[in-house]
RNA sequence: GGAGAGGUUCCCGAGUGGCCAAAGGGAGCAGACUGUAAAUCUGUUGGCACCGCCUUCGGUGGUUCGAAUCCACCCCUCUCCA
């Protein structure tokens, strides 16, 4: 059997790790039990997290037992890492329920049913009860405060500020590291590459109490090849909540992605054996690389979603751009009813399907030419809409060039 | 605690009494060209009953015909000193 690390390896992953030859070793040898650490600071994972998950999926498809842990306490303090400034505060109310959502959708990726099946935790069960004097005699005495100031993560922040309470994620962390190697044996945390030293400092801890050997692997947070963060739309992250993200235009959001980006996602996201991916993308010229954009967005959409709705969503997708014919149920929809119909002008229509901010937006963008009805470009901002623009019940509006809108009246 | 610098529209960052809804850049949105791509060019980016009106420049008061700009107090951030 091919060793995990060589197809994590392989597929783009891995950035760095205490010792590659050690770690392969390790993955090779037999079933490890690892770590990877979420801090629900939303009510939703992200894509983000998804590469995290797709990485576990990876591991426990190779017989290892992927720990799968929610930071209802590390959220307490937050985590400074890659940020300019400090996070929100978010009170422990907020944290447990966001705690909560994380926890149904990772069920949907992992085993977590049999005894050997991955499992869930929340370090908020032993990070809360920690006692102050105890705990930084017991473990701060290991943390080297000139150290953790030539961090990464801290360096960033040593002209912008640092409280003190962000100051101790790194020791939260690493505590999180040490209580799992003595509760379940987990020798190995993973994360993306933000969180090295966080990690290390955790390995470092282990070792130093322990006396054990602990391993770091990180990998490439996702990135487009202009090196910017992937996942974030105008409004926010792409979610994997479809009340937050519709599978609709989390496909869109695939099939839109640079060229340059799709071998890479294509490698971090799915599950397509790299030689099909290097097949799809190497020779693809020109327009040919849609092929593989298509293929991209229907794979992490089935795989987020559900094949159904990944289907859905390609066909009404195809609908819109592929040039007639084809199924228009699927896309975002909204319901009118005749009553609203009496003086019911464009820009109110906008305004209701969520199209526009306010009605200021809707002026603009009629006057630039960015709203069609019905395929008909809209040149007037009070163009009144009557029920001769709804044939057979519905009427399309569209935003520019991919935001579609069906209106159905009722 | 002391001294200094600063808090401006989505972000960075100009603006130091009227010509400021506020330069410039980034980012977003739209148009053209395309392959639902990139690059490029153009337009646009507080709200509204939109040739006009209303609300914005950390907060609260004040000076003034008029304040993002001046004054007072307060809050917050950074740097140096303790």
């Amino acid at each position: 059997m091919t060793n995990v690390f060589d197809i994590l390896q392989e597929r783009g992953f891995i950035e760095q790790s205490t010792n590659e030859e050690e770690v392969r070793e390790l993955l090779g040898a037999g079933p490890v039990t690892f770590y990877i650490g979420f801090d629900p600071t939303a009510d939703s994972l992200h894509v983000g997290h998804f590469i995290q998950i797709i990485v576990m999926m990876h591991m426990q498809k190779a017989g290892h037992r992927p720990i799968a842990l929610i930071g209802g306490g590390t959220t307490m303090v937050g985590d400074p890492s890659g940020r300019t400034d400090m996070r929100k505060m978010l009170t422990q109310d907020e944290i447990a329920a966001n705690g909560e959502r994380f926890k149904k959708q990772f069920s949907k990726f992992l085993y977590f049913d049999d005894k050997d099946g991955a499992i869930m935790l929340n370090n908020a069960e032993w990070l809360l009860p920690l006692n102050y004097i105890e705990f930084i005699r017991d473990y701060g005495k290991y943390f080297s405060v000139n150290k953790m100031l030539t961090a990464e993560c801290f360096k960033s922040r040593m002209e912008k500020g640092l409280s003190f309470l962000e100051f101790n994620y790194m020791l939260m962390q690493s505590y999180d590291f040490l209580e799992l190697y003595r509760r379940h044996g987990a020798i190995l945390q993973m994360g993306g590459n933000d969180q090295w030293s966080n990690i290390l400092s955790g390995a470092d801890l282990i070792r130093r109490v322990e006396g054990a050997q602990a391993h770091a692997l990180t990998f490439r947070l996702l990135t487009t090849s202009a090196g910017k963060k992937m996942g974030k739309t105008e409004s926010g992250a792409v979610w994997l909540d479809p009340e937050k993200t519709s599978p609709y235009d989390f496909y869109q959001y695939w099939r839109n992605i640079d060229d340059a980006d799709v071998a890479n996602c294509l490698g971090l996201l799915t599950f397509i054996p790299m030689d099909e991916v290097r097949a799809m993308t190497d020779t693809a010229a020109g327009a040919d690389i849609n092929k593989a954009k298509e293929c991209l967005a229907y794979e992490v959409t089935a795989l987020v979603h559900s094949p159904e709705e990944a289907e859905k969503a390609q066909k009404a997708a195809r609908a819109l751009f592929g040039g007639g014919g084809g199924n228009l149920d699927d896309m975002p929809t909204s319901e009118i009813s005749q009553a609203d119909l009496a003086n019911l002008d464009i820009t109110t229509l906008l305004n209701k399907c969520g199209l526009i901010a306010s009605n200021s937006e809707g002026r603009r963008l009629i006057k630039d030419g960015g709203i069609y009805l019905n395929n008909q470009r809209v040149s007037s901002f009070d163009q009144t809409i009557g029920a001769a623009d709804f044939k057979d019940g519905y009427a399309l509006l569209r935003k520019g060039k991919k935001v579609y809108h069906k209106v159905i009246l009722k």
